[in-house]
DNA sequence: CGTTATATGGAGAACGTTCTACAACTCGTC
DNA sequence: GACGAGTTGTAGAACGTTCTCCATATAACG
């Protein structure tokens, strides 16, 4: 079949849509109409379309969908790559857009305010069709003033008010009483919360909703109206001599729930040097469930709240913004208890995981 | 009948290089000069756009720039998001690039040779300034041809040969060999590795490298021609199946060195359940000396790779590559040995049995 | 037949940058 | 006062899409 051929100098051996137009005998916006199956397209069209798109192995560049159009991608905001936790996230978010027309790229802002702003940026700069950010630092209404430009989903940020955004939480109050109910469970009384030592307590953040989940609990079983929780540095070499000297202490509590399995984790080793048993002189509850936590010889009990299915709802979440939906969303997932035993020796050791 | 994408994109204000230039009152090419530091500005110039740079928080779209020029966005491809080793390569590779005006975007391939190819394909796509890919399961000539298009840089892929994109590498090779040598020095002589079980043998493979290395030490130590190298599933329920299976051999050897921490920690675990002594019983060694092999609670003997240096490494490389560099670079490092207690008892004297 | 509605395809203006080619202006220098 | 040589700024053409009109062909109807 003979094709027109317009004295165009192809200087550029990329495959572009004029290119592929040419190659099928049609108009531009032709080849644009049924790329995104658009009205208007009969099925004449849209087979020499694809036909040519499959002979030519044409793809669109997303730098120039992003100029004008969607881009078909969505930014994952992760505050640190190093805890376990996060990870999961992505496994659920992956899971949901693989079927999908939408990719998924990262960002690690490392709990630098600065860097996540700029990464936002960056993000809303490449034309990104939507965000997830994965317990965000910034506060709520810079937050907001990003959702004008781009639709966002927050996931790990109490803030069931906002408007302009989604978010996607597990129930960390309730996940800190399932802890606290299961230590009293097990007859502990003396219990306190080893939490996280931020600079700014921040609201939103699973940290302190975890502590009033542990002040309610501890509240509600009658032991005191203040309970004691203990902060912990997040900077490695101060963070390990707070933890030791916590475990030195003459009244150091008979159980203690940590607010993260990394930092049960650690005082769970930490235990073990300095010959403190666990959980016969101290039982130890982390939070996250992750894999470290499973492992025979850590055994650690923990409040398990599945990352990977908060990124999969995260995820079914921004791509209905994205369509069009305007009206905010904010999901909540309930938490369990793995039961292991650092909390009672319980026998076999096999996990348990109970409601 | 077609199902048309509907999406009402928000009117917005964008502050463009053309709001500069006018609040500038100088040209959009003088505005596009100044932030690319091009040569033939004068300072009253540059004064003047800065402020009003400054004045109108104008930041550049990075589709806009993909389109044109470059985009100061680098690609980082991750093979697998939950092997605690990578998220050290992205902290380096964010060391390296903070202070510059470039920043990452991270893929997550899963493994999967197909999800891998459209990855870099849209990075490309993105018009990216260059990709970092960490050990990829591409074949070469299909890297090569990519590489055509962008820098790239591998990590964890042994192909020195590879003359269109550079590659850095800890020695795997030699690796293998010190722990072996590390073992050999203990006294043991009855000595397995166990290694991955791939589908397809990926000579490039770090895994592969180690099996060598592997190979050498113990012929080289006298212990015969074709030392025994088991295959470890990658995949969850077969895997601890197998690793079960080793540890109830009636031939099993007195130490063993696992390809990766990943393994040599699960087996930890599982020796531990089913009462196999380390390493009274069996002396263990890992690979890769990750976070949790340090806990003392684990505390497991490991090759330290350091993937932060690795990442610092890489990043350097594909930036002086984008900058100009067509020669091919080739980068190793040497690994070093971190002895712990599950090689050999040390006098720290803690304790592997749990209780 | 003429008129109108509908279905299909195309022209061409954005989008926000980069960067080449060139204009204008200042200094010397002969 | 003509002529380079150098310096500083600008105009305008890309880049590869999307998407709003608009043109044309066909069908429906009086």
């Amino acid at each position: 079949m003979p094709i027109e051929d317009k004295q165009k100098p192809q200087r550029n051996d990329r495959v572009t849509i004029r290119t592929v137009a040419t190659h099928a005998g049609v108009s531009v916006a032709a080849v644009s109409k049924v790329m995104r199956n658009a009205y208007g397209v009969s099925d004449a069209l849209r087979a020499k379309v694809t036909d040519a798109i499959e002979a030519l192995a044409y793809r669109p560049s997303r730098a120039a969908r992003g100029l004008r159009g969607r881009s078909f991608t969505i930014g994952v905001l992760l505050i640190d790559i190093r805890n376990p936790f996060l990870p999961e996230v992505i496994a659920g978010v992956n899971e949901v857009l693989g079927p999908s027309h939408y990719q998924a790229m990262i960002g690690v802002s490392d709990a630098r305010v600065q860097l996540e702003t700029s990464l936002i940026e960056s993000m809303i700069d490449y034309k990104m069709d939507g965000l997830i950010l994965v317990a965000p630092r910034l506060p709520s209404e810079i937050l907001a003033k990003f959702a004008v430009q781009i639709p966002i989903v927050a996931v790990g940020y109490h803030d069931a008010s906002a408007t302009a955004f989604d978010t996607v939480n597990a129930d960390d109050q309730r996940g800190a009483e399932i802890a606290v109910e299961a230590l009293l469970a097990c007859g502990y009384r003396d219990i306190e919360m080893l939490s996280l030592g931020e600079r700014q307590g921040h609201a939103v953040s699973v940290v302190r909703q975890r502590e009033i989940g542990f002040r309610r609990a501890m509240q509600r079983g009658g032991l005191g109206s203040s309970p004691a929780i203990g902060k912990i540095p997040i900077a490695s070499p101060k963070r390990e001599e707070a933890m030791r000297k916590f475990l030195s202490r003459k009244d150091r509590p008979r159980a203690v729930f940590c607010w993260s399995d990394l930092d049960a984790i650690t005082l769970l080793s930490l235990a073990m040097e300095m010959g403190v048993r666990v959980p016969e002189d101290l039982a130890v509850i982390g939070y996250d469930n992750s894999p470290t936590a499973a492992l025979g010889l850590v055994n650690l009990a923990s409040i398990d709240q599945s990352g990977r299915e908060l990124g999969q709802v995260a995820t079914r979440a921004l791509i209905s913004r994205i369509e069009g939906r305007t009206a905010s969303e904010h999901i909540f997932q309930i938490p369990s208890l793995v039961s292991r035993n650092s909390l009672t020796r319980s026998g076999s050791g096999t996990d348990m995981k109970q409601g």
